[in-house]
DNA sequence: CGTTGACTTGACGGAAGTCAAAAGGTGTGG
DNA sequence: CCACACCTTTTGACTTCCGTCAAGTCAACG
């Protein structure tokens, strides 16, 4: 399977193998494994390289003074932690680990010098940073025009979408190792409020989800039900390769 | 004063006098007028020229499906309305005037001229879209994990540092020509809502709202119901020069 | 002077929050 | 392998913030 982030990146633009060959190598370097719970980057601290999600899932966050939490966007492999940096002085807020994950250590010179050999590179990166705020302009709407159950849903297959597009969902399952309380900082609800929801969910068989694997059991409906309208994604492919996925894959958004 | 994009700029890097001339150019030309309630930008659209709002008050929002309509950011003098264009296919939401509002049409090509020329300008302007972003970040925050009251208060906060910066507030009013309802879109709540809240704001002598234009009466009180803590905006200076603002100015962060 | 659009106010209902306690899991150590 | 602690999930009763509906005021304007 290929690189997430190349994968990711290859919805936009193409590369050539001896590209690809450089991007797999810039990824490959420098892995620091983080342990669930940890830490990755301080609010407040400025990291000197960029960091980039080979595994697990981490988490934007910000701590508010009530000790309240409130998570703003997941971050899956392919994901950059920190591209604010290059200009930035510090961070504005946490990045987290929500279980073990796996972030690589990409110089900043080094991408400098890949910038200027690959200028189709500075065109993907302006790319994904400005899909990853059309995202967070998404979660704005999430809070502010949608019910409970709508935000859930939405959070969901979007979840569904972007891990396909890395080539690490299986047909209509994700890995989303998050527990109740997480969903609830991520969607701005309680523990309990979230779970009232999901109880429903899963008895309306929309979802399944357990071991910390998202089914969806009626895509459809669930796009539906969430409100989705993909194009906020800006991806224009279709899928390739991956055989499992049935006729309703390139229709997702 | 100062042209509103130069000073926000140089909250970030500092122009030589050349090159302030150069932008003051820059925004000068091609000027376009929009009415009230007039859409800029359209979503699915692909605009040519990069707007750059000079006069007025812009909105970015969507419309959703049940008539419901979402403002995710307001766009005041200084602010871009679509750099996403330099490299993404479409607008994915609108830009509507809310007052009358001026913009300057940048053609791309004599901007990119500029950011070859002007090495400090493309760092500046990332910065300026990092920032960006921080806001919508935070308006997360605000729908996710804070209460009517609070949320209008950090907005309006919010705002009295934005018009700051760019030297459109005197002392502790800035104007605001927004109805209690398009409020209520980017609040996330009911115009009837927001209005209790603001009747209530006003009971209590921490703002004065008329005529379009806001007073803040208690600034630290109100940064304090706000919960503000204005790190995410990036900003290091204290403001300079202007005479009018108390010495609570520098301290608004 | 009627019309229109923004603001105001009140009564009522409902979605989601709060509090609390029980029920399942999971890992650790004896 | 059991017991214990601890963390998640689940469930129930109660509360509250905010939405909904509706009517009414006020100013601007033709």
């Amino acid at each position: 399977m290929a690189n997430p982030l190349i994968r990711k990146l290859e919805q936009f633009v193409r590369f050539s193998s001896a590209e690809k060959l450089r991007l797999e190598q810039l990824a490959a370097k420098r892995h620091k494994i983080y342990s669930a719970g940890e830490v990755i980057l301080k609010e407040g601290e400025k990291p000197e390289p960029i960091l980039l999600v080979v595994s697990g899932l981490a988490a934007r966050c910000k701590v508010l003074s009530e000790g309240r939490r409130q998570i703003m966007a997941f971050l899956i492999p392919g994901d950059f932690c920190d591209v604010e940096v290059f200009v930035l002085d510090a961070m504005d807020h946490d990045i987290v680990a929500v279980t073990e994950t796996i972030c690589a250590h990409l110089a900043v010179p080094e991408i400098e010098r890949l910038l200027t050999e690959m200028s189709s590179l500075t065109r993907a990166l302006w790319w994904s940073t400005m899909t990853d705020t059309a995202v967070l302009r998404e979660r704005i709407i999430d809070h502010g025009s949608r019910s409970a159950r709508e935000r859930i849903c939405h959070l969901l297959y979007e979840m569904l979408v972007r891990y396909r597009v890395v080539g690490l969902a299986s047909d209509h399952s994700f890995p989303f190792p998050v527990t109740q309380e997480q969903l609830a900082d991520a969607t701005g609800m309680t523990p309990v409020h979230v779970n009232r929801i999901v109880s429903e969910l899963r008895a309306e068989e929309l979802i399944r989800w357990k071991d910390k694997i998202v089914s969806i059991l009626d895509v459809p409906r669930l796009k539906e039900v969430a409100n989705f309208d993909g194009c906020y994604l800006h991806l224009e492919r279709t899928f390739q390769g991956d055989a499992e996925v049935s006729e309703r894959a390139g229709d997702l958004f």
